[in-house]
Formats: structure tokens, sequence, C-alpha cells
DNA sequence: GCGGCGACTATACGATCGTACACTAAAGTA
DNA sequence: TACTTTAGTGTACGATCGTATAGTCGCCGC
């Protein structure tokens, strides 16, 4: 009776269904156009109840981020330690990006904060930036990780590749819808790469 | 008298100073966070006026990627027809590169509105496309162009090597920022790659 | 049993938004 | 000269926004 897996959140309390439902619209149509009533009206809820839990809208756009914070961490730290460094690596990699296809509107949100570079609002990058930072570090000292590279880099180097080709794939997907005929399915569609490497590095 | 090269558009006619000024906000906090009298105080003039040139907010946005439409065209058009195919491809890549470089509110502008899906509203990426499909298509039938793969994919990757890059940026500039010590400049900035390759092709 | 407290509703307020409209000044045109 | 058009100003209206606040209901500890 109470959980089939599909089900939306009914049995969450009323302040998760309010933070997701801002997430998804945030995601959807920017935190701007997102209006606090349609908020309350989307979780089922009244505008009074949404500022009783989260107080201003910036307190719910703080909620929603640590929220995203939090499902970074607990995917990194569930992936198992073992293996070689390139294997600790790749486990990880597959739980960060098995939590994104879990939670799509987590992506839309991202995409939205991070390409926004007047960011005085907003420090969500900053904090997985900080995260993703700490978890090189103890990797690297507890000799689990390569060393070939700069820690900054290697930093940036695993945001980029599991944050850039997601954000940069609906261009692609809406090209390809516009340029595809009806004789061109979606696995002729063409892949994008997006990675970083060390500055006078060989190569285009 | 008239035109020292790096002064302000105040010699442009109105209706120009109110496009110009409305594309610099928009690409810096989006359009949503702008509003009709941020746009006429920038511009010198009063709400009224903006209103008698663009009649709504969405004739402004309309006149706005019509003006981003003809610098594309432009830029592209005044690349010479020379050389190789590949060096005519090489010359349009860099005069639309140098035309960005001198309108870099039109990157944050594309940026925003590329990277947002919910695209009811704004169809600047379409007619891009629209227009990169047309150039690519027109190289080929001349027979200056390369055949190794398809148009599709061929006017994607123009895309998406031009762009996808300046939209990826400032995340890792921003990313840079936070990491980099004071003793870590800007010239070791790790490169961003961008690119696309055809579906089933080898390498990760 | 009762007082307090958290969850929740309903309503109202002030600010700001896009837009409409009446008006003036200057310039073109017959 | 007289008429029309165009650039430009100033103000006002209705809608919607975030937020504040008073009040209701039910539960829990003493």
């Amino acid at each position: 009776m109470a959980g089939t897996p599909q089900q939306a959140d009914n049995d969450l309390t009323a302040k998760a269904r309010i933070r997701n439902a801002a997430l998804a619209l945030y995601a959807d149509f920017g935190e701007d156009a997102t209006a606090m009533r349609a908020i309350a009206e989307a979780a089922g809820v009244t505008v009074g109840l949404v500022v009783h839990h989260f107080r201003t809208k910036d307190g719910l756009r703080e909620a929603i981020e640590q929220h995203i914070l939090g499902l970074f961490s607990h995917a990194i730290d569930q992936a198992p330690l073992e293996g070689t460094a390139a294997a600790i690596a790749a486990a990880r990699d597959e739980a960060v990006a098995s939590m994104l296809a879990r939670n799509p509107a987590v992506i839309g949100y991202l995409r939205r904060a991070v390409l926004d570079p007047t960011g005085h609002r907003g420090r969500i990058l900053e904090m997985l930036t900080r995260l993703a930072a700490d978890r090189v570090k103890t990797l690297r000292s507890a000799g689990v990780a390569s060393v070939a590279q700069r820690d900054t880099s290697q930093t940036i180097g695993v945001m980029v590749r599991q944050l850039g080709q997601l954000f940069l794939q609906p261009m692609v997907d809406s090209m390809w819808a516009q340029l595809a005929g009806p004789d061109e399915a979606e696995h002729d569609k063409p892949h994008l790469v997006v990675k970083v490497h060390e500055p006078g590095a060989p190569g285009s």
C-alpha cells in the first residue's frame, strides 16, 4: 500500500515535498520565473507553509543546494574503495552518474546555476568544487589516486567530466532534432566529448 | 570628432542603444531578472521609448536575436573563400571567434538561451543551426568542404566547436579561481576541450 | 485536562513588473 | 503654411510578486 516503486513522493513530509517541487520547477523554468505560489501548488500546500518552513525564497534555495550537496556526497561515499586508482575513480564517476540519472532535476538546476556567472546568489558550484577537491586530496594522501597531474587540474577534470557533457547535451539534442530526418534514428546522434587537459600539453 | 574607436555607442540611434543595453543586461543577469526600466536607464531613455520602438518585451528579444543572427551571418560571409576545404573552415571559425571576442555579450546571451531547454521562447539556437546547416550545404555542393562525415554531424560539430567551449568556460574559470593558489597563474589553467564525434567511432 | 507548540490555512500589504496612453517637440511633405 | 509622421517623455493601471501576520487544528508532555 505504501510504496509502489514508481509512485510520487506522497509519503514524504510536506517540507520535503515543497523542496522537491521547487527543485523541479527551478530546473525547468529557473528560479526567477518560478513563483512561490506555483511551488506551493505543485507541492499541494499553501504559500504560507512554504515561508513557514523556509522563511524566504533565499532560504528555500539554500535548502535545495544543501540537499543537492548531500546527494553528491552520499553518492560518492557509497562507491566501493577497491581496486586500482583508476577503478576507484571509475566507480565514483559511475555512482555520481547514477545518482544524476535518478535525479534529472538536479542536472537542470546545476546547469542553470553554473551557466550564471553572476553568482552573488547560490554557491552550489563552489560547494561542489570544495567537495570534489576534498575527496581528491583524501584519495591522493591515501595513495589511491593518480598523481600524474596537479590536484587542481584533477579536481577540475572530475567536475568537467561529470557535469560538462550533461550541460551541453541539450544543445546537441535540439540541434539533432532539428537536423535529423525521419530516417535517422537516435543512435545515429553524434557523441559529445568534454574534457580538460594541462596547458602546454600536446594535441589540438 | 565622431568615432574615437573605444568610445561608447553615444553616436548610435536610441533604438540601437536600447537594443545593445538590453543585450548586455540579458547576458549578465538574464531576461527575467532585467526590468524594462533598467534597460531604459542603461540606454539613457525612458520606459516609454522602449515600448515605442519594440512594442513589448518579446519584441525586444526578437530584435536582439535578429541582431545576433546578423552578426554571425556577416562574420561568416566576410571570411575569404580561398585555399583547401580545411583552410576555408578554419577561416570561418576564426571570423566567428573574432566577432564573438568583439561582442562578449553575445556569448553570455547565447549561453543562457542555449542551455535553457524550456525554449518555447527564443528560437535563436534554431536560427543559428539553420544558418550553419545552410553554409555547410553550400560549401559541400561547391566541393570545398570535407565529406568524410554526414553533413548533420558536420553542422553540429561546427556549432559545438564554436560555442561549446565558450559556454563551459565560466564553470572552469570559477573553479580555477577557487582552487588555484596565489602562486598559480592564469596560464596554468587547464584547457577545455569540447567536440563531437560520430557514434560507434573508436576512442573513449 | 490543559497549556504549549508545530503544522498549516487564509488574507492582506507594499513593491515592482509589463504595458497602455496622453502628451510634446521636431522634422518631413504636399 | 498646414498636415502627418516620428522620437521621446511622463504617468498611471492592473497583475503578480515575496513576505508578514493572525488564526485554526491536532498532538504531546505534565
